[in-house]
DNA sequence: CTGAAAGCGCTTACAG
DNA sequence: CTGAAAGCGCTTACAG
């Protein structure tokens, strides 16, 4: 028994040709089908399993129904969430994924790119990482050369060529950092990544600007840490506990490092909410299971709004190329839940003397 | 200009036949190509930018080079691990993945399997969840019917017909409660996810036989919950600690299971591993965030596997379907950190009445 | 050592 | 209302 029925096999079963059965089974309006004979076919097709082959169907129609995307292969939950948006859009659009992770020229392994160009996909969901290599940006550019539809999501700096969705980190953090001034915090700290990426210099510079707002001077001083790496985060937490005053809030550049900072302070009997407020970033599980106060971006939505953008591309490929800030929003949880009106009056206290 | 350039561009451009062209960018040995004529064809392809066309190729060899992953749409970075160590192998053998999610039937989305079929995977990896709907087994069964090879992964009640990978649940969840036997803990308790999956079911009779073995009656009394979800978990986490007497240890399900006890357990102010022990499962994100001590199923490896499997079932469909059971292993942290010494003495001084 | 021709499974003008 | 034929970009016997 051969393994799959082709067009020939249905269109003799039916007794017709394989152009008719072609035009029943695409929907064709051109060549109106007798209903008998469309019924016939559809019989036919049915009792054979028949499934088009969407290879040869691809090939002629100059339109695979593959999306790439080429995701960073760390054990993020972020972007499995990402994954699922994307995923969605493009089912919706009669696409499906195919996946791939970056890896170098380097690693003797064929990169991800002329697998894409190599299947021939309908466009791309390239999603962005800090990555030392410059095979990245190479990539990128032969993508644009190729005219393969792209869209970046994760950094904007290369919003003059290619369509790019990032989360609006430099407003979501300010805005985090005000609730917590506004919460009657005085003495704040950030337990950033430094300019590792994108995502970590926007929170960082939300920060500062919060702060910067609210009059606070040398602002920088009360900020630490150059890395997402869990050990750097929790050396850096370390020098934040240290601080003097010590801070009764801090502002995590994601939740990884939020965690760090709560198993250090538990390490010399702090607790939180108690003793200090925390927020954390991406609303990961670990937000959850450690109610955790953290911004959501919504990365279902990212990923969704990504490949819609890509599908009016591939669609009209000469629009030019725009930037989207995604909103993110607060989930707050217990990490700031200590009462304001508390901390309040405790403030009032403290602050008679002024 | 064209998008793309095609084996006749190079052809001509060489100065050659299509034919030889095909021969050279393939390294057949079949037809030896001159030296100067084989360089011709390399220049003129690297020239021309030129990327075979792989849905063509895939055609005709009747192997696509795409391997369907059925995946659950979980936000677990279990997941994650598993598709990088799928992709590894995957791409060892020149092959990508074409990424799905299970979506019935009656959601009105086409199922992936139709996706999956119509772009002809050489094979599927399909990671299995509980689900309700009985359309899982209906797809699995045309793929074996349409004799595609698969892979199960997470499931082996379909070990007759295809080949399964599994963690070694059973036994690994003994040897995590027998070492909280021997640190000397009296009083356990186990936070479950029931019978909602075979992992579940697995864990839990995991836990039973650590039990048994130690002689403890009625292990039941000591077991709570039914579900993986948060809110079940934690009115079962609520249940564990009205126990009494009180368990000083506590095996649970999975990691975010685990979370659940350890906020459960902070609100009526006791403390891990202070006031009892805590085993997580999975060892995600969240077992690293919270300091629990977790079982590590090592997943990319069990992608690795998977696949490595699969292509050997590429090779020779008739091979029987194999189960295999991937070693586990446990993660010590800071949950399980209470000195042994420290409880071994205050058994001894409680235990003198015996 | 190399090429002309047939074929993979599909779609699409074109003709009747 | 339907079909024969050419074509998408590739590979593979077969012939020279």
């Amino acid at each position: 028994m051969k393994k799959h029925a082709n067009s020939i096999d249905v269109a003799r079963r039916a007794g017709v040709s394989q152009t008719t059965v072609s035009f029943v089974l695409n929907n064709r309006r051109d060549h109106a089908i007798s209903p008998e004979t469309r019924q016939r076919v559809l019989d036919a097709a049915k009792e054979l399993r028949y499934r088009s082959n969407r290879l040869s169907h691809g090939i002629f129609r100059g339109r695979t129904g593959l999306i790439g995307v080429i995701i960073p292969p760390r054990p993020d939950d972020y972007y499995l969430k990402l994954l699922v948006g994307v995923s969605d859009e493009c089912v919706r659009n009669g696409s499906r994924i195919l996946l791939t992770y970056p890896s170098g020229s380097d690693s003797g392994t064929p990169d991800p790119l002329q697998a894409l160009i190599e299947f021939r996909v309908d466009g791309v969901v390239y999603i962005w990482e800090e990555d030392e290599s410059s095979d990245r940006v190479a990539w990128l550019q032969e993508l644009v050369e190729k005219e393969v539809p792209c869209v970046i999501v994760d950094d904007r700096s290369h919003a003059d060529i290619v369509d790019c969705f990032v989360s609006d980190d430099i407003a979501e953090s300010r805005a985090a950092v005000t609730g917590l001034l506004k919460a009657c915090h005085r003495d704040l700290a950030h337990l950033s990544a430094g300019n590792s990426v994108s995502t970590a210099a926007d929170r960082r510079q939300g920060y500062i600007d919060a702060m910067v707002a609210a009059g606070v001077e040398d602002v920088t001083a009360t900020i630490r840490g150059q890395s997402y790496l869990p050990d750097q985060g929790a050396r850096a937490a370390q020098e934040i506990l240290k601080m003097i005053p010590r801070p009764t809030a801090i502002f995590a550049a994601n939740d990884i490092l939020a965690a760090e900072m709560l198993k250090a302070a538990q390490r010399v009997g702090l607790n939180c909410p108690e003793d200090f407020a925390l927020i954390g970033y991406g609303n990961t599980s670990i937000a959850k299971a450690l109610d955790l106060t953290s911004v959501d971006q919504n990365p279902e939505e990212i990923g969704r709004q990504a490949v819609k953008r890509l599908i009016e591309r591939m669609a009209d490929r000469s629009l030019p190329p725009i930037t989207r800030t995604m909103k993110s929003r607060l989930i707050e949880r217990n990490s700031t839940a200590k009462s304001q009106a508390d901390r309040a009056s405790t403030e009032l206290e403290t602050t008679d003397a002024n």
